[in-house]
DNA sequence: GAGATATACTTGAGTGGTCAATGATATACA
DNA sequence: TGTATATCATTGACCACTCAAGTATATCTC
């Protein structure tokens, strides 16, 4: 209870902080994150999906936002013709540079000025327990 | 991250499991929750848009669903013509107590076969440091 | 007691996501 | 080689919710 309530706070700050100086919604965000961290800055929509926790038909939808925006572009892939890849731009790079200020600031906020560094290894420890915490991804240091 | 990512998965599942067993959603679930557990099984409309972290058109909107089941009645205030009571019916009260069958097993496999007594003090401990966790409310032990 | 201001709720429009169905390609195997 | 099955992506329909605006009631202050 008091696990999912503090979790939806969270999210909806520092998704409310992202949106109101970047246009950028914190699931944008995490794939600008995911993509900034993968090999030639570029994924499958489907491995995207895994990594952000959302449906297939989410990430395309999330993806033609980005794209509209000229953050991503599509990429097709010379083995496999069913796959499209989505890959980061330099402007969508930029735009990462620039939301990443805010998010990092919204996250020292909440975590990192609130906890000593042994109670957030804790939390992370306890954290990593749970099933779907999956392993590690880009920025986990931060969180 | 790693902290956003376990509540996403981990709502998510819950969410699904009422939904399939009970065709509730999480957020109707919690709001027969503390209507239960509110005196006279009433609560003002805002005051439920605060405890379950919705505004108030989604209360509304959340409610209409609820009062057409059944679940829920609407019932007005006598000292305040502005408020509008919702009120859990006895029909409501034996769906929630199907549904916390669930509910609780659900958070059982998450929680409560997962870590130690200990360690989920730890984690409640942690937790109540962040921003909008809140007093405690009903079910806090179980979650 | 008459505004001005604040509070409780609802509504219309929009958003971010889901699910189920579809199309296209890839893989396995008789 | 051809058919069955699995995988990747997209689309249409829908859902839960938000925001901004509107209505109604309450409270405060002069």
């Amino acid at each position: 209870m008091r696990f999912l309530r503090a979790h939806a706070a969270i999210t909806r700050q520092l998704n409310a902080d992202l949106i109101a100086s970047h246009e950028l919604t914190l699931s944008d965000y995490e794939v600008l994150l995911h993509l900034a961290d993968a090999p030639e800055r570029a994924l499958r929509r489907i491995d995207l999906a895994d990594r952000v926790l959302l449906t297939p038909s989410g990430i395309t939808r999330l993806l033609n936002g980005l794209e509209c925006a000229g953050f991503v572009e599509r990429g097709d892939c010379a083995s496999d013709g069913r796959v499209v890849y989505a890959r980061l731009t330099e402007a969508g790079l930029e735009k990462l540079r620039e939301a990443s200020a805010t998010h990092l600031a919204g996250v020292g906020a909440l975590f990192t000025e609130r906890f000593s560094t042994e109670e957030l290894e804790q939390l992370g420890w306890l954290l990593a327990r749970l099933p779907a915490a999956g392993p590690e991804g880009p920025a986990c240091a931060a969180d």
